[in-house]
DNA sequence: CTTGCATGTGAGTACTCACTTACCTATATA
DNA sequence: TATATAGGTAAGTGAGTACTCACATGCAAG
């Protein structure tokens, strides 16, 4: 019987989970499941979280931290906005590509109807990114690299959509190429339409 | 006690099925579920399914021959190839707002994980999506509408993830907009990299 | 009218799940 | 050293699950 600080036992029980749900799946995450990994009893678990889906808020409010965290590193910087543009797309997907369980937990059914706070969150993650892109893109217009008849929110929509979507795709094909090779793909795809004419 | 063909009560259990995924989530379409809105007993739903997966299986091959009926009309048509891929992408999507239940089949994890059948199917449709659009793509190279320096398959799985991530979208957002306004959205951000320059 | 069979069912079985309760103990602090 | 408390647990509970089985009945063909 070890001891560990509340603080420390939740860390575990949030990284177990995302690893988990890249395995077998959200559905499968039981919460037998998550202490067996984490080397503690069932209900030692409700010791930590009231609920298994305050356990699932809480990795989406990790993986959420994380991923703003990137954003914002390159919404600062002063390279001009095609190349931050591109590089966020790049460094968004090699984040993913390192934590599987995330499109599982994104788009699981558990999350779409069972828990509508879980929903919520997501659907605020997914509105904050796409306004930060579009903001990205009118920066873009005005520094001239992108042309002045592009709808930024169109186009950040499509940005985001595109991302989920190979999100989506590499997980339905079982995680078997690599994520990141698919930004030339996307970026061939979009500059046609952004680029400065 | 009301009598029907065999026939007849697999084609509503899996209309039923369909209805109650979009509604509650394929992790709620319970064989109890299902009973209930088709009207019958549960055990009777096992007259007609060998199993729970069985039924979700007919559910994808059901879908899967809609949407290759669409597109096969499409490919046959004697329009001009981009025409005739936005008159597919159009047609994909007015198909799919009609059944909001196939995003949350789909993209369920239950399916991803559970039944690897289930998966492979859908990695079927997908492939097989993919490669028509880019048949479609490198017929219109040849027409002289896209432009030759367009990489074919490249472009149709980019063409295909953008639909999916559309459709994702719009299942989060709880199909709360016109999920065929989206078309326009699509054309515009790869029309410019399609086009005969 | 009888018979055969497909359709239909109530009452199970055996199982998994999230969550609870009552009790235990390691550790930090007074 | 005593004590409070946070972390830990075995053994539940009740609700839900897919699936089975013995039996019932509507209906079509002989």
């Amino acid at each position: 019987m070890i001891r560990k600080t509340g603080d420390e036992r939740r860390a575990e029980i949030i990284q177990s989970s995302l690893e988990l749900a890249s395995e077998v799946g959200i559905a499968k995450v039981s919460t037998q499941a998550i202490a067996d990994r984490v080397g503690i009893a069932q209900a030692t678990v409700f010791r930590h979280f009231k609920t298994r889906n305050d356990i699932f808020r809480a990795v989406l409010d990790f993986v959420a931290g994380n991923v703003f965290k990137a954003l914002e590193g390159q919404m600062l910087s002063d390279k001009p906005a095609d190349v931050r543009l591109e590089t966020f797309i790049r460094r968004h997907l090699a984040m993913v590509s390192k934590m599987k369980g995330v499109p599982r937990i994104l788009f699981s059914d558990r999350l779409h109807v069972e828990d509508p706070e879980l929903k919520k969150t997501v659907q605020r993650i997914i509105t904050k990114l796409t306004v930060n892109i579009g903001q990205l893109i009118k920066d873009g217009i005005k520094e001239g690299v992108f042309d002045e008849t592009v709808n930024p929110d169109q186009m950040a929509r499509m940005v985001v959509t595109l991302v989920q979507g190979s999100v989506v795709r590499w997980s339905i094909f079982d995680f078997n190429y690599k994520l990141t090779d698919t930004a030339d793909d996307i970026w061939n795809a979009i500059w046609p339409a952004l680029r400065k004419k």
